[in-house]
DNA sequence: GATGAATGAGCGTTCATTCAT
DNA sequence: CATGAATGAACGCTCATTCAT
């Protein structure tokens, strides 16, 4: 059997909790227990539950950008590129529902606010892709001549809605249904 | 004057709150306080905090909806209708950064899952509008054939994302901007 | 039947487990139980710990000082001013053992070091007759000419431990004991 | 060089800790850390923290005691063997702060108080020079007829005061204070 | 009706102690 | 022997809700 690490058993059941209950809907308790741990073991791992939910989302991030840029390259042309990534990440999301929902909690709260805020003023965006992508094909002018952030909006914004309505079960996306779905945004974003 | 009703001063004062803060950010003491009323006057007005925070949603839509339809007709062509719709919202949020932080708030929390499911498995929406739109663009032909929820996403996706963007301070929007802006939502629909 | 104030009820339970266990002998819910009130009772009265500890304190100074100046006058001659105002805060002690143990607790803690450092500092010394005592004694040599803060060490560190050996019972005090140990102290002190 | 033992170590790293930072400001992990063990290890050497606590007070005094005796002659007058130990005392806090500091948080916690009941009560003292002293001087009537437990009040209340203002900032002695504050106590408990 | 003092369950966190390695 | 990861009871504190006035 294999050792089943203390920290990540406590990551697994944090992200599983927060992502269905938000974040207050995940005490350290209830955390420690679906972990199988003592209340004190989760503090010797992460220093306090803010420090926890960054890293968990920081965890999350070096798990999610690999896999979408698996396959990815440069020399393709904008248009394909846009598609492989949009699709990769609904892909993903729907593949892993828990990432996504813990992802959607993180972002629509003040953590997220801040370290999207640090992010931006402090340039240490760790997944170059999707700012390359864009810049490239806005100087190419073959996307929309407008500001990175709306052109991002204009792209991941339904990526993010269509992935939500899918994991609530508002609506059941097959391979077309998603391909389509990121032809659309490309729609919105190609010149 | 009339007398500023003490259910409208405890919603003000819990919308500000909570859209600011956040749910766990607006304690109902504090809320009472800012409303000027004792903590106990606020459980005359709404059951419990659940209560009030959906029904101060609900206020909010019957707030907004009939703001976004001003001016609005079906005997417009669908694509200067849909370019209506998405910049009157676009400007609402704008207008009232905290009717939107509020309405995000909302959404992103099980209160929001829940209230959706219900109006979508209920039918019982009250804004026809975006639907008749759709349904209508879809039947002819102008608008892509996607399911409806997805056409949701397209099209508000981006509008939601911005938005945010804009309150939080990451994006200044002017007038040819937010024009420019649902113009490339509409190129995202749009067959 | 007297109203009996919560808060009131709150200082005599707090005073008393602190006096007889210490700070951390005597955590918020044993207090509230003792007091007969809430845990979050507590908190409508004192914001933490921190300052239920410092308000109790300064309640108990004022209950004190003015007990131990009653009857004292300034008109009367150094020595008797010295020995009325020693003999009175150790019969004070004797009298209100509960009150001394606390004070001891306060002194002896950050707190007490604390406080003590701010009214050295910042003059704002509330009982100003012990000070002017001094002084005018030192003035007119009736008494030894050494820092304020080592004459005050004479007179009173006696006081101190031998009030808290009647109080743990190494000794038992009678009038003339008392009057003996203060002239004792006088001895110490005087020129 | 001898190996450091270990027991030492941990004395070492305790005694500094609980001085500056009181007992609950030490906590075994800190005080494992600082000696440079495992937190399992005190309890090879210290079956428990009040264990670890009283036997840290017996070091002190063992190391204390020789140290104020040193030179010391029961042939000299008692005035002068009074004023060698005041003296040795107030110089040994001076010296050795960290054990001033540990010695008052003894002293002044349920610890010091039934560690002094018991000697009293056992008559297990193991250091006698101060008893010798005080009741040789009285009966030779050049001290005050007290009950002893008082005259070590008079004796060493201001001496255990005055060290603390020393350590705590609140004067400055020298060699010349020093020597006028032990004559002040003798001052105290001469006849 | 309106109040706000009172409540106590529940939270995040600490730390003395144990025990498998 | 020595370790330090693991524990869980206990802490200070918050806040949705109640109810006597």
């Amino acid at each position: 059997m294999t050792k089943p690490d203390k920290r990540e058993e406590i990551s697994r059941a944090a992200l599983e909790l927060i992502a269905e209950n938000g974040f207050h809907g995940a005490p350290m308790a209830m955390i420690a227990d679906k972990a199988g741990v003592g209340a004190g073991t989760i503090y010797r791992y992460f220093e306090n539950k803010d420090v926890l939910i960054t890293e968990l989302y920081q965890d999350l991030e070096e798990r999610m950008y690999p896999c979408i840029q698996e396959g990815y390259s440069t020399d393709k042309p904008i248009r394909e590129r846009f598609i492989h990534l949009g699709t990769a990440l609904l892909r993903y999301f729907i593949e892993y529902p828990l990432d996504f929902r813990y992802l959607e909690q993180f972002h629509n709260s003040p953590y997220g606010t801040d370290y999207r805020r640090d992010k931006i003023l402090g340039d240490k965006e760790e997944c170059h892709v999707f700012r390359d992508l864009f810049e490239e094909g806005i100087a190419r002018q073959e996307m929309k001549n407008l500001p990175l952030v709306i052109m991002f909006s204009l792209a991941f914004g339904p990526i993010l809605t269509v992935a939500r309505d899918q994991i609530l079960g508002f609506v059941s996306l097959d391979q077309v249904l998603i391909t389509r779905s990121i032809e659309a945004c490309w729609d919105g974003v190609k010149r």
